[in-house]
DNA sequence: AGTATGCGTCACGTCAACTTGACATGTCAA
DNA sequence: TTGACATGTCAAGTTGACGTGACGCATACT
């Protein structure tokens, strides 16, 4: 794998989601990588997740939210 | 508005999800455009969610759940 | 009959969700 | 230093999320 780029940005979200996803992912000690794969999408989806204002597919969501065993709610509901 | 029409189709979804809005929302007593007008979407987004395969944004999903005094899983997580 | 409401289809447009691929940076270990 | 790993940027492409507007078709109510 390896190194991907690219740009995806959203403006329907606020960006504190990314925070709280990243942060989750962490304490659970997965790469941006290991969450992409287990969500099943590449790892740029993972990094606009985190960094940008992006709005994910509801299934999305909830593989992510699964991955890092928390709720939808949790993650995005934060406002 | 009033009438309106399109195609708005997925294939991540299994249409679950859309009978389970369908029923919330006859038990809550509200028109398709209601839910619209409340998750701040066009009635015709509303009609895909409940009548094809479709895969909302998750905030879209969550407007949609809150109006309908439900979660994100309890509509799209079943199954 | 006429009219209004609720639901669905057809058709078309715009922009974002998600993709792949190449490149840059910093860290850590051999 | 060399190199692998983790994270991020820049760029460009495909498909789908969501919009608008017009139409068909029931089921009401008057």
């Amino acid at each position: 794998m390896g190194r991907q780029g690219g740009s995806v940005r959203a403006d329907t979200a606020d960006g504190a989601a990314g925070e709280l996803v990243r942060a989750r992912r962490r304490e659970l000690g997965l790469t941006q990588q290991d969450l992409a794969s287990a969500a099943g999408v590449s790892r740029q989806t993972i990094i606009s997740m985190e960094t940008g204002d992006y709005a994910p597919s509801v299934y999305l969501a909830l593989r992510v939210a699964g991955t890092l065993e928390t709720t939808v709610e949790a993650l995005w509901g934060a406002g």
